[in-house]
DNA sequence: TCTAGTCATTGATTATTGTCAATTGCAGGT
DNA sequence: ACCTGCAATTGACAATAATCAATGACTAGA
């Protein structure tokens, strides 16, 4: 496992109101008022891809804004296989759950060399208290992730695994940030839509053969009529 | 589809406060004081099994707490079938994404006779600007939502349909309210683990010749450790 | 009690996927 | 350029699940 560097820890009002991800993120509504409220430092750090940023075995005392990068949350099952529930990007919240108090429900990795900046959860809470402003955003991220694990639970897992991975790819494809997306490794993919790596794999390749992806390296583009027409018709 | 009956419509201050299932629900933690906040009507509805309680389509006006019964949230695919994403039960709450103002992210389905609250959008908003003791219980409820969904993601739709129907019905039996638990019609079982009726229709039968479960009509019985070991094993 | 309709079960067959194993491709380090 | 190691691909075969079809069981009404 790689080495995580601590870019910067500051008292929040300082850095924050001028992030640059800010508008996309947690504390987009917030003002300067609403920063001086803020006690504890928010810590901005750095990962390789590959590196843990929580564990479900960590105190929930954290929760993390994604500024650049890709992450994915990880369930480990009890017969040692495991499950990817969600993929995270830029602006997106990590370790929302952690805001109830019990327990991280996924263990959080890169996928990517990613930034994140982490907030301490009692700060949250004191801005839920006595700033209105955060509320409004903090539904809206509890929404997304119920919002995305439920898409994932019903479009990710239905059908053939052919009709899986066209529409994961279609999904990938929606939220791409640049002119290709990440596509992850194939045991990841078996991981996301509940298939083996070599079934992942063979469908890709056949993908790849009929034209309707185009791979370089972790970088892809599809041609997403072909991939709806088969989403529809299995 | 059978009629549902309004029992009753009130000013929430009046019965809320001694309702029998509140301890369980959204308002477990409010007070008198709080029940003052309340202007628009909270309404009892009672449902026969098989209504809909919201639609995808609905303005998402409403958020409903469960009194007594079993409701599952229905989401249909494009192909003209359908996934299960969750069963709510006593004291739960359904469609709290209406909290979020975009839409409802499935249909709420009863799956038995059904008696609900339906309590305005509005007057949960009022509640969490004027007084903090419905906030926690906001979280808890998005964080029930959200981990009810990574875990119904990540634990059944693993692993074969032997794996899966196992352990749906070990959740059931972890969540029954009484001796017996209410067992799905194979149809949505299939629905709810991505497998097909005959599927899920031919392994309950092979568990039942095992003994590891008996039926009589919707209710069931199991033998967890036989079911245990086989979520293990596979 | 009889009957229509729905749900559950089972059989036969085909299609899909998993499993085990080998090979190929590719990136980083020397 | 040459290893080394990991990821991707492919093959062969076995296991599992879907599909199509029929039968049995049960329930609500007539």
């Amino acid at each position: 496992m790689n080495k995580s560097a601590v870019l910067q820890a500051w008292q929040g009002h300082s850095k924050c109101l001028h992030c640059n991800v800010r508008k996309l993120a947690l504390f987009a509504d917030l003002n300067q008022n609403d920063f001086d409220l803020i006690h504890q430092p928010i810590t901005e750090f750095d990962y390789d891809a590959g590196e843990v940023i929580y564990a479900m075995t960590d105190t929930p005392d954290y929760v993390y804004t994604i500024r650049s990068g890709l992450v994915k949350l990880v369930h480990d099952l009890a017969n040692g296989t495991y499950r990817i529930v969600r993929i995270l990007k830029q602006g997106d919240v990590a370790g929302i759950e952690a805001l109830n108090g019990t327990a991280y429900l996924q263990n959080a990795v890169t996928l990517l060399p990613t930034s994140v900046c982490r907030i301490p959860v009692t700060e949250i809470e004191r801005l839920n208290r006595e700033s209105p402003r955060i509320t409004k955003q903090l539904t809206a991220r509890w929404y997304q992730a119920v919002s995305d694990a439920d898409i994932w639970l019903s479009e990710l897992t239905s059908g053939h695994s052919r009709r899986r991975i066209a529409s994961f790819l279609l999904h990938l494809d929606d939220n791409k940030q640049a002119e290709q997306f990440y596509i992850p490794t194939r045991e990841d993919i078996g991981a996301i839509l509940g298939i083996t790596t070599e079934t992942a794999s063979r469908i890709i390749a056949e993908f790849r053969r009929n034209g309707w992806i185009s791979i370089d390296g972790s970088k892809a583009n599809i041609n997403r009529s072909f991939l709806q027409e088969l989403v529809l018709s299995y």
